[in-house]
DNA sequence: TTTTCCACAGCAAACGTTTGCACAAACCTT
DNA sequence: AAGGTTTGTGCAAACGTTTGCTGTGGAAAA
């Protein structure tokens, strides 16, 4: 048995679909009487309304769009949780498509949006990403589009994000209160904006506090193993090292097996502080002190801003500096 | 500028509609000539079909829905990559639901992919959820569905799950070997099948062992936190516990957090050994012995049977049971 | 009673594709 | 050269809704 649709419905009942439609979406051209006569028909039916006939009448699809790099444990899981509970509780779905960090992907994912008719992009770009050029195709179609997490500079739409330097600040300032002067930093893909910001946050902190800059002191990572190779590596070349600076949950992990690895107590002979949204500092122990930010926050007002836009309610590009806090654990 | 439709195509190429649509699609009856004509100035226009329309006609939207409980960080972020991968791959797209745990929600949820006309659906259950009723719109409309993770028995669909019952016995089995005869058990939601069959495993083993089961050895929790609670009120309850074994990574944070608060020592005061598919285990030191399964791997199957199903290959319903094996690290 | 207006329902077009069928021209058969 | 087949294209309907417009009957106003 096929499902009912609006015309069965007026078969049914004698009327026409026109009709029928405008009763079943409550429209005040029609009667009380013959309204009730065709919600209640339509219950007992069963009928739900084609949603796919609806779109193409519509020409919108209630779809938007999450354009991540890829799922990983540390950031997305809050992150997305927002969105989507913002997302539906707006009527639209959402729909998953990860770039695994790579421009080819990430410009078809683009294309695909246009072809689906979604009606926002919310976008974590993919490191390979230097430039917006790609996501033309949907600016070009006046799709609302906004940028949050890794984000590029030089964007005409909305975007939400954490204030980089502001963070690397609070995490800096509170290892030199505590009179660490030789500081390591691990620092994630340079292709990021996240990463060249807190970088550069790092060092205008250490100029701030008049503590000399050296290559030697800081590396980049991509992922755990390799921040704990590098974190090793920096250990070795300059032994004085009393602190490490992480600028992700990823990197911190890494850095604690370092320090694991040299049999270093944490924090009586060496000192880590981090950055991170998650558990990962409270795994361990002593829990690591880090600079406390909000996926969910995140998430919350990216979708937040997409749907304002979508409603037209917002019309400038807006960008959101989220804040954050120094979480005091043990670890320094 | 609007949008190109095959309609403009035509009009430009004093081509019929239908021509054109034949040549996009590489249609045999199309000569190569008129094809690359209107291919060409597809190309031009940068023409992309109107996947709503598309939909409509063909009565089906590319879509596969994922229904979960909620996102959290302990298990769905690699099932999830897996999924989407896997679908990704075949031309679908993936759209998520979370049911937040509750039955109306869930309840929706099935109604959502009804009226999306979803053409497959990934089932992850609520806790709430006590049978399999609520599915009836979509099984009626013989919409192919595939339970993962967190399954009810009586399911007539396919299902991919892990082996409850041989996962536990791997854990207590080895706790045995090592010398352990008072095991405390931190399991799950009751309600759910996972939390039941790894209980029943549980005492399976130890009944298999000839080690008495005794209640106030187990505690049920549904978090960390009350995990944790539930720890310290086994270990005083039952201060000659020797090792603890928990069902979930998030339970084993709950009682590693127990057990630093009693300031014991692992392994050597008490053992712990859990089940995981992530990284929880390697975040402390010792890294916690565990059995390992792979969410990746129960993500990417269940894709497969569904993909299996929806393209009729697969026509009986197949229960898949994932292996799992042990790793031991420092903790037993 | 006639006019005006309103409440209600129907008609038909439209959204952009796809596809069964018809048809013409060109190509092979004998 | 007549018939049959192939090749390429067009026609029109269909997918299930929504919506502007038209039209009707009856109530209210004159």
């Amino acid at each position: 048995m096929n499902r009912p649709t609006i015309t069965d419905i007026a078969r049914l009942l004698q009327l026409n679909p026109s009709t029928v439609s405008r009763a079943l979406n409550n429209h005040p051209d029609v009667s009380p009487e013959t309204r009730t006569r065709v919600q209640e028909l339509a219950q007992e039916l069963g009928y739900a309304p084609n949603q796919l006939a609806v779109n193409l009448r519509k020409r919108h699809s209630g779809l938007i769009a999450l354009l991540v790099s890829e799922m990983n444990m540390f950031f997305n899981p809050s992150v997305f949780r927002a969105i989507e509970q913002e997302v539906y509780a707006n009527g639209y779905h959402l729909i998953i498509l990860q770039s695994n960090n790579t421009l080819i992907r990430e410009k078809q994912n683009v294309q695909i949006c246009r072809q689906l008719a979604v009606e926002g992009v919310l976008v974590s770009l993919a490191s390979e990403a230097q430039d917006l050029s790609h996501f033309a195709p949907l600016l070009d179609q006046k799709v609302p589009v906004v940028f949050f997490d890794r984000i590029l500079p030089q964007n005409h739409s909305c975007s939400v994000t954490i204030d980089d330097v502001e963070i690397t600040r609070l995490a800096v300032q509170h290892l030199a209160d505590k009179g660490h002067r030789r500081i390591g930093g691990l620092f994630g893909d340079p292709n990021l904006t996240i990463t060249r910001e807190r970088f550069r946050g790092f060092k205008q902190v250490l100029q701030e506090l008049d503590i000399p800059f050296e290559e030697k002191h800081i590396a980049f990572a991509q992922d755990s193993e390799q921040g704990s190779q590098q974190a090793l590596k920096i250990m070795e070349q300059e032994p004085a090292i009393t602190a490490f600076f992480t600028m992700s949950d990823e990197l911190m992990v890494g850095a604690v097996q370092a320090i694991e690895q040299k049999r270093l107590r944490i924090p009586e002979e060496i000192a880590i502080i981090g950055i991170s949204d998650g558990f990962a500092p409270e795994f361990y122990n002593p829990k690591i002190t880090h600079i406390r930010h909000s996926g969910y926050e995140v998430g919350a007002e990216a979708a937040r801003l997409l749907l304002g836009v979508i409603r037209e309610e917002i019309k400038d590009p807006l960008h959101v500096q989220l804040a954050c806090r120094l979480v005091e654990l043990g670890s320094v």
